[in-house]
DNA sequence: CTGAAAGCGCTTACAG
DNA sequence: CTGAAAGCGCTTACAG
């Protein structure tokens, strides 16, 4: 009860393996009647191709890579991760393409990883996430010549393609936003200092704050925990009468996390102090007063990095793609400030 | 300046390609100094296994697979996948396996995935994740004879390997936790019908309510989602008089939900309502009050079916192995119901 | 349109 | 201790 082969096939059907092969990747060579032939023999007695043979005569591997470089803590409780990898696999499972995935504790040893899924052609290409300024990560790709796509940018990925949204757009429709409300004290709880979007909005935030005149415009660095959300939040708020009025967060969890610091502070939501989510998700809606958030479509994101990836291994020549940008979706966490509606 | 092989390797050290995968692989058949050399050369041109060649040579894929089935927004938002992976994925780098991961749209998919991996030889064994009571991918994987480790049980599993934990033992503790709080109408909330350890948990819960003489004793079910959560939560809070003063969730996120929930319904946690969530998750404690939650090592339970899992790879003889239970982790959603502390 | 053969990069008996 | 050879299951020029 071997697992069969094309020998197998070819025996059946009285041809030889190279006419199977023919016939079975759809390459002329072979007449009608003999692949129809061969088609169902290869149905019948269940034949499967063996990735590696095929693999090992030239063809690609049919797998990408994606390294993972974040503590556990904050990568299982962000939906972000999820979401992306559900969009990736999606467009990749309509091509035959397998997901392998590794978690690495730094970018050391994550390029060693790329190094040696490359070495063994494990993989035919891989994702590059959480893109930092300066990443060490890009020229190394480069050097390795591994088609690679990186999730971010448009900046500072060399000669790698990449998908990328226009974070200082949805920074400033935001501040924006709350401007138009009333808001003159806006404070931002960043995300991880270095990551390359942090950065992005950082600039944007002071940039727009200034513009409008804003003089108090903080941001705060964090690190996407829900303990640091907590608290940051709670020292922006001890600030008596200079406390900000309006809260900006760089993840789902810090901004449910201030909420929470905000009730037990006493401080209702949105009456004291509005809170606006970077990225929103489910977990957005699940709080009461439910989340203002920035929203955009991840599985999609996931989809497009995955066809640049495809595209990339096919050989094509690709740049960078930009990804919808994230679009302000108002709930009961923002309204007016108090004050202004006091002196109104 | 194509990627090296075992022939560069022999041609530079004089010696026959055999004599190099000796030396590469640790196995008797040449000298130690001719070893030395071998492997000097191989770390000094960057030698890596093709996989390809490996696996076809007869070895392993090196590989195993996950196949999930279940929507991106269920699976997104709760951190029991990722932290799941992230235990299975730091064993398996461990030993250099590489971790496949698929999304399906249910369980025949899923099936013909296994089977095309286990026919491409894509992967050396499987995880079985979210087992259903009379679960039609157990006799599949059985009749493939793919190695596999379902991941619960320890029921259901036929003679595949299993790593579960005890359901109604958690179960129990709860209940008795909350009557010994003084609650005695208390409510379960239930994951999906029709997986396993949701009737597992079902079964004890009314088992151990009928022990401890709780009449009221109700199991509504669920589908892991806010929304449900919310739903039926404002559903068992609208009986009066009669609604339960205790609810014991299936998972984090409902739970949330549920806190929302009350709390516009104007009751107060854990005064008028406590609250249990299944899987303590770093969001239990992002809410305010902070979620009483049965607590485990869930990457820890990850690493366990890793374990197993290479185990049976390497053809030992496995069977189930019982992990650590759930404890209870109190905190602030739980206390003695508003009527009892009345009558005291 | 079809067949016979070489080759992908390894591993592993089998001789010396 | 070492070398020469066959084989894993495919693909792909190269002849007919």
């Amino acid at each position: 009860m071997k697992r069969p082969t094309i020998a197998d096939i070819a025996r059946r059907a009285g041809v030889s393996k190279g006419a199977v092969s023919y016939a079975l990747n759809g390459q002329p060579g072979v007449s009608e009647a003999t692949r129809r032939r061969i088609l169902d023999i290869a149905e019948e007695i269940g034949w499967n191709p063996n990735s590696a043979a095929r693999a090992l005569s030239g063809a690609n591997a049919k797998a990408v890579g994606l390294a993972l470089c974040r503590p556990a803590r904050t990568l299982g409780i962000e939906p972000f991760y999820m979401e992306l990898i559900s969009g990736v696999e999606a467009e990749l499972a309509d091509r035959s393409y397998a997901l392998t995935l590794q978690f690495v504790a730094d970018q050391a040893a994550e390029v060693a990883v790329y190094r040696r899924w490359w070495g063994e052609r494990r993989v035919d290409g891989v994702f590059l996430c959480d893109l930092r300024v300066d990443d060490r990560r890009v020229p190394a790709l480069e050097e390795m010549e591994l088609p690679a796509v990186v999730i971010g940018g448009p900046t500072g990925v060399g000669r790698l393609a990449s998908v990328w949204s226009d974070e200082a757009a949805a920074l400033a429709e935001t501040v924006e936003y709350l401007t138009a409300l009333g808001h003159r004290r806006i404070a931002r709880v960043g995300g991880l200092p270095g990551l390359l979007h942090t950065e992005q909005r950082g600039e944007a935030f002071t940039a727009v704050c200034r513009g409008l005149g804003l003089a108090d415009a903080v941001t705060v660095p964090s690190d996407y925990t829900g303990e640091e959300g907590s608290r940051v939040t709670r020292r922006l708020l001890s600030a008596g009468a200079n406390r900000p009025t309006a809260v900006i967060y760089d993840n789902d969890v810090m901004a449910i996390a201030g909420l929470a610091v905000a009730q037990e502070m006493g401080l209702s939501v949105p009456g004291d102090l509005s809170i606006v989510a970077w990225d929103d998700s489910p977990l957005c809606q699940l709080v009461h007063p439910p989340l203002t958030a920035l929203s955009r479509d991840i599985p999609a994101y996931g989809a497009n990095a995955a066809r640049q990836l495809l595209a990339a291994i096919a050989g094509e020549q690709i740049t960078s793609y930009q990804d919808e940008t994230p679009h302000l979706t108002p709930r009961g966490s923002t309204a007016p400030p108090a004050t202004a509606r006091g002196a109104a």
